[in-house]
DNA sequence: AATGAATGAGAATTCATTCAT
DNA sequence: AATGAATGAATTCTCATTCAT
């Protein structure tokens, strides 16, 4: 019994039901524990979910910045980034959309912590857009709207994605990039651009099967 | 005192709070009655939600279908359903987050109504991708693929369109419209083809200041 | 059923049981409530006991004052303050001990707040004491101690004394005026001296027979 | 490491904040220990009270017998009585605090047990005062009353009482023995008859500093 | 001697809902 | 139309205690 266990049953709890509807009882169910001993594991609920939404911001951060350091120009960057998130996500989709959706489950000040996390995040894709227009190599006629665009539809990948399903991950990941330089108006070919993307990392308050996320 | 105060109130605490973390007592204060009284105009906390989903998912229907009936070739329906999507959601950004996040608070008989609401209305822009890309006026490399990129950047409109922003809605949707085109590969000029949207839908259930979803 | 009951069954309760060891299930219980009810006339248990521990703070103020006020010598005055303690102590001995005994249980602002009139009323017997000591009329070898053993003893009061027990009030009030005589070395007949003390006053939180208060 | 520790740690913690609002781990920690390992020393959290109380209320037993012997007339027993709880009272506020107010935590069968002890203890000054009173050495208007007042103020010395006070013991327990001279009207010095009190007795479950009984 | 893990019972409080007025 | 009073069930979290290590 670890903390990551919990982890996982919570994420697997909190994707499917919602923060605010998953009872402290139904975790400690999820993970064969009296809820009385989850709080061994555990500060509180709230902790809890805290926990699991910082290492996973902190992970795309990471990624992500390791993705941008991994190309020199923009049009590179952008495609390691988009792997990148297109990568972790579908890597993590239920981690991502609890972090994603449950920030407004958070006290104000953890809230505004992982708010700038998330902003941080988002400001990498901000500052390779500007710098790839600035060199000409982005042709969008708004390029803060096509930040949403790209950022909207990549996320979404945690809402449909599965491991098994119809396209292997790079597929999916290429196919994104594809789509991102379609709406910057790139013309390069991604598959010559694109670095081989590193191999996912998968967060260990991911749940590795559909067993432990039913109730 | 009517109904659609009383939806716009819980429109506007669902959406910042989430169905199950909003109180009746607090929808009750947020209209100034009783907890008590709010049951004079709802059957129940659930009722309420379903009420609010169901007619949300059923305008977007209407309105997608008429998208689709004032075009004859399946870039201009796909235009009209895009900036038909664009503009409802940019109108009634609070009640589409409701009707996208909450379906999971939903016991499964209305559940499994509202979720063929929404399959129905993904099946128009299906319908018309596939109707299109037969016709060799899309060519995605993956159809299905870019359905899904197109509905999650359009709908990704509800986090962050505000009505005083910096681009008037007919922007927003004209922009929409042709990173559609970017991503399926027409190279139409937007604005030769989409015919004037209608004016955009409001519905009852819509808060209409930002006044009365604090809290 | 009115906030009054709701006292009276909590001061039972906390002055037999203490306020930690009691529930609120228990308080329920004691005036015939579910629980949850409790909350309408209560805001919380903590509450429950600042209301009534202030109420009872402040009659005895108040009545400490109004004694003070109709004498006009020091002696007659400590006869005032001794007969208004003992006989307001006598007629609310559970909401006195409850006063008494649990300034611990509260948080630390109210705990303050509630000290806060504790020394202001132990400061009407210092005032009397010095007054007296000035013009001559106390003889007592060390006043403060003898301050601390006449507050003690009265005090004392709401240990033992019962309504229907072997004395009257009015005898025990005259014999604690008469012992605090002669602790401060007062010769004069209290009898001759203290004027007739007004009829106790009851509070509203002290139970009216035995039969709220087991348990 | 040893049970005095843990008597010391429990004594502080229920003098402060009262049986009931002391939890386990708090009294492991005030010792540093986890709150297992208490279960080596203590049977249950009942019986560590238990054991504390019992200890310190036959040592009030035994130190006021030992008082009555050491002196021929009630006049010199009662003052030997006297000065005997004074100082013990001094010596041991906190347990003594305890004792006298955590009765009321006990389960039936031991309360009524340590209840007899504690009337055990009064009774001795009962027997003191009433052949006084027969020898007509003590005058005063109600007996028991007097009995009442003198216990009550002299058991508050627990209340104030600070070692490094305004006052040393012995004239504390000097000033004791002359109010109740007082109160009962004896004329005798109380100087000419108390014999020297033997030296306080310090119970094992006195805190020593002030640093073991906070939080 | 010491402890981390575990638990059933119970703590205070809030919940959605009902109903008499 | 509106509400205060009421409640059973549920909430998060803490309790004293046990036990294998």
């Amino acid at each position: 019994m670890d903390l990551g266990r919990v982890q996982r049953a919570a994420v697997g709890c909190f994707a499917h039901k919602g923060f605010a509807a998953t009872g402290i009882r139904e975790l400690g169910a999820a993970v064969g524990l009296n809820s009385a001993t989850l709080y061994h594991y555990v500060g509180s609920k709230q902790e809890l979910l805290v926990e699991i939404m910082r290492r996973c911001l902190e992970t795309m951060i990471e990624q992500g910045r390791a993705a941008c350091a991994a190309a020199t120009t923009p049009t590179g960057q952008l495609a390691g980034l988009v792997a990148s998130h297109v990568g972790f996500t579908a890597t993590n989709p239920l981690s991502c959309r609890v972090a994603e959706h449950e920030l407004r489950a958070l006290e104000p000040t953890v809230r505004a912590e992982m708010q700038a996390l998330r902003d941080h995040y988002e400001q990498l894709f901000t500052d390779v857009l500007r710098r790839g227009a600035q060199q000409g190599d982005f042709h969008a006629p708004d390029l803060s709207l096509a930040r949403l665009a790209i950022m909207e539809m990549s996320t979404g990948v945690a809402h449909w994605y599965r491991p098994d399903g119809r396209k292997s991950l790079a597929e999916v990941q290429h196919a994104f990039v594809a789509m991102s330089y379609a709406l910057l108006g790139v013309d390069a070919d991604p598959h010559s651009i694109l670095p081989a993307p590193p191999p996912p990392v998968r967060l260990a308050s991911e749940p590795t099967d559909e067993l432990s996320d039913q109730g």
